[in-house]
DNA sequence: CACTCAAGTTATCAAACGATTAATAATGCG
DNA sequence: CGCATTATTAATCGTTTGATAACTTGAGTG
């Protein structure tokens, strides 16, 4: 009656093994951090640890395979285009690209990898949050001052706006950590949040950037 | 010219020698994270790596005094008080929250090591969160009912409240870890955006109870 | 000024680490 | 079916880890 223990060493072919090696780490590392050891890695797999290098010469040449499938692979091109299309409304642009957003991230290894790989403070990391700016946070500024009807800023942004845009980009990332690392909030109904908080902060964008362009006013009176 | 070497082996009061290990190690800890290593944090402080296991029996120790004093003698138990004194009103008493709380957690140490250790699902971690919740969230939801002039909540508030509230808290927070984590973001300006913040969120908040109570009452029809 | 006590260091331990080598067994081909 | 190929493992290497033991040196006291 007991299952008659399949053969202890299983053959796979070399890319299905290194498949199952990468997403294995994924699921490890993210849960253990980067520091976790080899020999544990290959237990969870099921595998012995020298095989581990076999298919990847370093623990450290694995843990940048890790990064860039978590990083890369996870970018959407797209996602710059639907901001900046015009021909739709704002708030529906801001609410569609949060919704496909969050729901690109809101996993368990993303975030969690993507935080273990920030605290080292990884090259790919701060590429990643550089991206994150140039590509999605400024064009939003852009797209709100459009869409209150003021001037386009020559050049950068200015920091103030940036950082009000940034508080609804927290919203919604601060919610997925609260899940993933904090281990806290019940995963609800985030469609219907998302739509109340791109609303609600498209309904303040007006007052908010004319108190910011009358602050930094203030704040470089020789202008 | 070359500066007197002074005496290799410093001789320090053990009150005084603890206090500065504790410190180094809150300082190395932040840096390196928990997995760093005892010999790395006695060079860092000067003294020999076996000293520290004079004062702190073992490494686990260590570590648990640090969480301890950056989890524990950081909370005010004031705020909570401060929140709910009903002879102020509920935006003046946001904003002079939020201030003290940003000013007291808004530190490299103290968000790195909350972040490691959430990472780990230490336990001190999840305490932590939880007080943040009862103490702090559930009130300032209560207290929004109540500027509201809509009835106090029989129980625990609804978690679409509770997440909406906690998306004011995601502004500060996320602000912090830009700045300590992902090292971007400059040091801004932040009490005026405290301000910004607690009225733009304020101002809304009148229509996103009154959405949220409509999307729960469809949720459950019959009540 | 010598003596004592304890703060501090050097030397070392066993265990765990990443990584390598030599032996083993599963697979496909003739 | 027998054999060569190679995916896989067991055994092992040198380092580094947290922790301990034995030795050294600074400072206060009679």
């Amino acid at each position: 009656m007991t299952a008659p223990a399949r053969s202890a060493r299983q053959r796979l072919a070399p890319d299905a093994r290194q498949q199952q090696i990468l997403e294995g780490a994924i699921a490890y590392f993210a849960e253990f951090g980067f520091d976790g050891g080899t020999r544990a890695l290959a237990q969870h797999l099921g595998i012995s640890q020298s095989l581990l290098f076999r298919y990847f010469p370093t623990k450290a040449s694995l843990v940048d395979r890790v990064y860039e499938v978590v990083f890369l692979q996870r970018w959407n091109s797209r996602w710059q285009g639907l901001l900046t299309d015009r021909s739709r409304p704002l708030p529906e642009r801001l609410k569609a690209f949060y919704k496909d957003y969050n729901h690109s991230i809101d996993r368990y290894e993303v975030i969690r990898i993507s935080l273990f790989s920030a605290l080292r403070k990884e090259s790919i990391s701060q590429r990643y949050v550089a991206r994150l700016r140039e590509q999605l946070i400024v064009p939003i500024v852009a797209e709100c001052r459009a869409h209150l009807g003021l001037p386009a800023a020559a050049g950068l942004p200015s920091p103030l706006e940036e950082q009000l845009v940034l508080s609804l980009h927290a919203t919604i990332i601060y919610g997925i950590m609260r899940r993933h690392v904090f281990d806290v909030a019940p995963p609800l109904d985030e469609d219907f949040l998302i739509d109340l908080y791109v609303d609600s902060f498209v309904a303040h964008a007006a007052e908010s950037f004319r108190r910011i362009g009358a602050r930094e006013a203030e704040r470089r009176p020789a202008s």
